[in-house]
DNA sequence: CAGACGGCGTAAG
DNA sequence: TCTTACGCCGTCT
């Protein structure tokens, strides 16, 4: 009995609700921003949306077939809550998109890092745009947070959602916009610090402690190693 | 299979 | 500083 499909036809409560088992199912939930639609397979939540006007969400379902190939019906047992502990299932998805949206969750709420990030850490620093476009598409938005990826000079850049809903989600986490675009305006894309000569992205945990007196600010990657300085190894700024 | 298409980055003007 | 042009690269058609 090691067939993981006969295994996961087999449970021990078989009987009791079979449906979700066999076909990929839907449902809606409030989520930070609002009603959205949420289908999920046996394995986890596979694909999340804003809620649409039809009250059949033809269209959610039209979509979800076109992408995963699988069917979707109503359910309305309970709803996984949308957050960062949501167990999600992409296997719809390739190597290089899981790579990418297993990247972006890993930036902490209230916390941005920019595309070109993204990029480095999955291993293909020159495939920036594909990162973007990845994001775009992103099948469960709101459970990985593709929110929190911006552009290289730390505004905010476009999303799914629209730009402003971006902005109403990293708020809603404690980013401090102000900030962030103050940095962007004045072109400052790290943050170091005079005394440890590390330099951090401006929304790093670690930038945030560094003290006025000892802020250095860089406009560069460059800048910054020109400087002598390294980059922090907890948001790796590349430097 | 070739070509188009992007939530980008950045040099150049 | 602010635009614009163009390179880049994984997907989709």
């Amino acid at each position: 009995m090691s067939d993981p499909l006969l295994a996961r036809l087999d449970p021990p409560d078989v009987g009791k609700d079979l449906t979700p088992r066999v076909v990929d199912t839907f449902a809606t939930t409030r989520g930070p921003l609002g009603e959205v639609l949420v289908a999920r397979s046996a394995e986890g939540v596979t694909y999340v949306r804003p809620v649409d006007d039809d009250a059949d969400h033809t269209g959610f379902r039209a979509e979800y077939r076109r992408r995963l190939g699988r069917p979707l019906l109503p359910d309305d047992g309970p709803v996984p809550a949308i957050d960062a502990r949501t167990r999600v299932d992409l296997r719809a998805c390739s190597p290089f998109e899981r790579d990418v949206l297993d990247v972006t969750a890993s930036i902490p709420a209230g916390q941005t890092r920019p595309y070109g990030w993204v990029a480095r850490e999955v291993g293909r620093p020159a495939a920036v745009r594909a990162v973007g476009t990845v994001l775009a598409r992103n099948p469960v938005p709101l459970i990985v947070p593709c929110h929190r990826v911006t552009k290289a000079d730390g505004s905010l850049g476009r999303y799914m959602l629209g730009e402003a809903a971006k902005a109403r989600l990293l708020a809603a986490e404690g980013a401090d916009l102000g900030r962030l675009a103050a940095f962007t305006t004045a072109g400052v894309v790290l943050i170091g610090s005079d005394t440890t000569g590390i330099a951090c992205l401006p929304s790093c945990h670690h930038a945030r402690r560094i003290t006025d007196a000892h802020r250095v600010p860089f406009r560069s990657a460059a800048a910054a190693r020109e400087a002598g300085y390294r980059g922090c190894r907890v948001c790796r700024p590349g430097v």
